[in-house]
DNA sequence: CAAACCTCTACAATCGTTTGTAAAAAATCA
DNA sequence: TGATTTTTTACAAACGATTGTAGAGGTTTG
């Protein structure tokens, strides 16, 4: 249309003159910023560190700006950190942050505010949201342990309240009824948070409880280190008297003593995938509500053995089996 | 002034009607934003993640949010990147990303823009900045050595073009001299970065250059971790081969085996008070330049003992005093 | 009582964009 | 060519606060 010579002047002293375009009066204008806000429990979680730099990392390079809000030990303050944010102009929300049936969601559906669930996922699908497959992470884990042998398996609960807690009970439950075992008879310890203090204390009432338990299954590795704790006070070995399963395979678990065997996901993935959904809403106006569940993958490393019964009739058999020969 | 009832009366209105001060249109008027800029290299590392979460709740209970940026893997980027934060009106910036000469700080500097160093600091101190006494931290860790009876010392450093690879050497080196050894003849590797991969790498090539080593300080405890991995493919045992000192004290590495020895920084601590700092350099318009230097801590666990020399000594002596009774 | 001074209220300008509209110019058609 | 439609250009209103100023009202003082 235009001259294109006259463009590359214009651009040029435009360059020259180092003018930038206000976001902050296009902001104003238009009601729109540019800006993603990202609701987060506490940042130093190695949980949400990764889906933090994921979704930071692919919004920005799509020209996003974010703004981290630390919810932290206030979640009746969430609405009114959200309405800063939403009063800032955000075009978007990432909501790290939900509980399984969350005020804040109730709000961005009212408001139409684009938004996108991100690591724990609500009761009924209101908004698009991604996560792991929180039910078949814990079918891994039991699998795993069952495969080994073990039979008196417990669980270290997270907290029932948000998405990962709960779905992780129920998908210990569901994997000890697929290999034939009573999910009703086997132990669990609900931790009110995912802290290792709290894991020790859900592992030390646990083994009080239940002294003939050979394996655990934590709903997160914190937990599980915490159960680390919990055995180290009452001198007994991992895996030798009891194996753990972490859920998470947060940074440096596989350095601990003994390294530990764990259900990885990938957070910064969903970050990513995350970002993607909320540019999908923001851009396209797109209303569709799709539920991502990413895949996990059971790693195994030294905190997880046969029982020692097992091991004991292996030895047995195969004691037995020399003889014949 | 005004009626006090009055003014009970505007208020409650306000609230009923849900009235919020935008503050995108109080932006755009004054120029000041209640925004604080923050640039960290990456948030994945377990250093940064303390610095933020003190840093952004301090700020934000004084009614500040934060814009976080990550530089990641582009410090040429990141001036623009900064320009991105100043094109909306942040009132001041945290820099965790500072090399040791740095063009941003020059940038600040010109344009009177408030900014306060966090963690890493200029070679001169051209603003405020919050560091750990790298030195000092340094020299605890080598006095810790040479108080077990470690003589033949070794040095893994950090990238020296940030403060902390720079100064953590020059404190190894001013450690030795105080207790009468050579710094010169000290075996030293740098690492490009501070990765586990780059600690294994640099241990690597230490233990080839210099057998006789027995006691290793690590500019980092990701790095003293890498030097753990390179130990084990050697099957050389920490601590009875080799001792090693970290620099951090990050989450877990009281877990993993043996449980590292190192020097606690709060990282925490360092950016509640470059948030104080960074308050006061924008309200008070207070153009001190102040340099808070924190005080580190050495962490003593089971990745140091005496050498074996020095063990082997021992036992000679004390049954030498064993036989003179 | 008028002049000078101070206080308070009300209003308009401003920040820097975006966007709708009106006018002007160009293009199409009978 | 004149009427009609389309395109281009130019301008002004709006976003929602802050802030300076002019004028109204009140108070003090010679």
């Amino acid at each position: 249309m235009v001259d294109p010579s006259a463009v590359a002047r214009v651009l040029k002293a435009a360059q020259e003159l180092g003018y930038r375009l206000d976001p902050v009066a296009a902001s104003l204008r238009t009601g729109r910023s540019k800006l993603v806000g990202i609701l987060v429990p506490d940042i130093a979680t190695s949980v949400f560190t990764p889906i933090l730099t994921g979704a930071t990392e692919r919004l920005s390079a799509r020209g996003y700006s974010t703004l981290v809000a630390y919810v932290g030990g206030a979640p009746e303050q969430q609405l009114d950190i959200a309405g800063g944010l939403i009063a800032r102009r955000v075009d978007g929300l990432i909501i790290a942050t939900a509980s399984r049936h969350d005020p804040l969601v109730s709000f961005c559906v009212e408001q139409k505010l684009p938004a996108v669930l991100v690591n724990r996922a609500e009761k009924e699908a209101r908004i698009s949201a991604v996560v792991s497959d929180d039910i078949q992470g814990m079918q891994l884990a039991v699998d795993h342990l069952v495969d080994l042998g073990h039979t008196d398996i417990g669980h270290l609960a997270g907290p029932p309240e948000h998405s990962t807690g709960f779905l992780r009970r129920q998908g210990f439950a569901q994997g000890l009824a697929a290999r034939g075992l009573d999910p009703l008879k086997a132990p669990c310890e609900v931790a009110g948070n995912y802290t290792r203090e709290q894991g020790a204390e859900s592992m030390r009432r646990l083994i009080d409880a239940r002294p003939d338990i050979t394996g655990i299954v934590a709903a997160n590795d914190l937990l599980a280190l915490g159960a680390y704790d919990a055995l180290q006070e009452r001198h007994m070995n991992c895996p030798r008297d009891i194996s753990i399963v972490g859920h998470n395979d947060m940074p440096l678990v596989d350095l601990v003593h003994p390294a530990l065997t764990t259900v990885r996901i990938s957070h910064r993935e969903m970050g990513l995938q995350a970002a993607d959904l909320l540019q999908q809403a923001m851009e396209d106006n797109d209303q569709l509500i799709r539920n991502i569940v990413l895949p996990p993958k059971l790693i195994v490393r030294a905190s997880t053995a046969a029982p020692r019964t097992t091991l004991a009739k292996r030895a047995a058999s195969s004691s037995r089996k020399a003889d014949r020969r």
